[in-house]
DNA sequence: CGTATATATGAGCATATGTTCATATATTGT
DNA sequence: ACAATATATGAACATATGCTCATATATACG
């Protein structure tokens, strides 16, 4: 009976008038968790840093496709890279945008 | 110093495969959340509930725009209508998901 | 019943998005 | 320097998205 509540109001109240910027960024984070492809991608990436090729093979995507998103995903810092060699394992870098896709695939999935 | 750890861990640890299902509700969900004007509605609404007309004058938009939205709001059950005469009422309905809204609005200003 | 008001709907359009293909760049090993 | 491997990049294309305009529906009121 306590599993709904601890979602709940971990925040104050959201104001009243957002601003463009406010606007442009929040819009810009869900929009990089609404494709399936990324989804699986950060997915994958909760589980620890991964290189381009492991990516692609395991969610079986192309190599370009995995490349582009993560160009995507790299611009809005929600990923970031380690280089070894001429391999890039790339990891998450937004615990807080990763929990928010945590906690809809927990409510997309639990319910 | 602990602004940082109520949003954390709020969940166990996300599964490792995803299945198309579950992938199609959670970007359905983000996409939702990733169009400014809808951010407006959803935000405004946080406030109670608001007719059409009254959404559409306060945030600027145009009626159709708004009844449009609404729809695809109303499709997702994120939002609710109430009728009062050739008035609707609409309001939120999926308080889940108003919360991950809440939480990116809190993140993107008060940081 | 006719008019006014509130909301919904569909077509059309411009722009955004995601994938693929081909190719470029970069690093390693021989 | 050359071949092999890993990754990035850009163009092209098909589809999705969001807004606007015009019009339809629905409710209320005289």
């Amino acid at each position: 009976m306590s599993e709904e509540k601890k979602e709940e109001n971990s925040f104050t109240d959201s104001q009243q008038h957002l601003d463009e910027e406010t606007l442009f960024v929040v819009s810009q984070t869900f929009k990089a968790l609404s494709d399936p492809t990324r989804i699986r991608i950060l997915n994958l990436l909760c589980t620890g840093e991964h290189s381009v090729n492991e990516i692609a093979e395991t969610l079986n995507l192309g190599q370009s496709t995995v490349s582009h998103q993560l160009r995507f995903l790299k611009n809005l810092r929600l990923v970031k890279y380690r280089r070894a060699g001429s391999t890039l394992f790339y990891s998450e870098d937004d615990h807080h945008v990763m929990n928010l896709l945590k906690q809809a695939i927990n409510h997309a999935t639990h319910h």
